[in-house]
DNA sequence: CTTGAACCTGACATGCATGTCAGATCTTAC
DNA sequence: GTAAGATCTGACATGCATGTCAGGTTCAAG
């Protein structure tokens, strides 16, 4: 598929899209008149980075996590890469997680505040 | 306390500190010389700040969310904001967690895939 | 073959949180 | 009161992902 469509089908910009292509984040080839073709798996890979970005992995360490880039080999440093973002990750979402609970309480306490007055 | 204590109590440097101060996240009194003083509640404060900065919220909807910056009152807008940013928190804290699930078939496919060769 | 939509590259701009640096002022221990 | 360390303000710089705009090329339908 073309940028266009990828792009409606991720809600991601044409823009990023591109970026994403030069940080080797997304497999792309080209068309004869040089225009972007992607595959079919090129969208559920785009919203695995979208998660990623959006628990502050940055670019470059997404780029050493997800495998098969272009080559399709993988090697021991990305295993060791992925394991170590993963366990700051499982980490970061055991944070969220107590934040919520937290959070979750204010609004009672604010709640009952608000009854009151 | 003093900014220094604060910053080595969490971990966030004193730029940074001040900032939150500016954006208003953070109460701040000043001693006759002009220097923040801080009281202990700002540690726990400050943690759950960067726990959201960390999930992506932007400052100036902590600002909004955390009650009683300065006044001590809660506004119904101030629920509705928490309530709102915990649903969008939720949603992001489930899409980390499926995210991290499809991370960890990788990991073991890989190295079934290392130790084949 | 033409035309309008989609796409290309390249550059500059933005928002956010933080880093860094300089020069001045405050605090505290002696 | 003085010296050393902590803090102040204000400004400029950085990294990251994205937005936007301009001028040109390609694609596909008629």
């Amino acid at each position: 598929m073309r940028i266009g469509e990828l792009a409606r089908l991720t809600g991601v910009s044409p823009r990023s899209l591109r970026w994403y292509g030069e940080q080797s984040l997304l497999r792309e080839t080209r068309t004869s008149g040089g225009h972007r073709e992607y595959d079919d798996d090129a969208v559920e890979r785009v919203r695995i980075i979208q998660v990623l970005f959006a628990a502050g992995v940055p670019a470059r360490h997404v780029a050493g996590i997800l495998p098969c880039v272009d080559t399709g080999t993988t090697t021991p440093a990305m295993v060791a890469r992925l394991e170590e973002e993963r366990t700051r990750l499982r980490a970061q979402a055991a944070e969220l997680a107590a934040t919520l609970e937290r959070l979750d309480e204010v609004v009672v306490e604010t709640r009952l505040r608000l009854l009151a007055a």
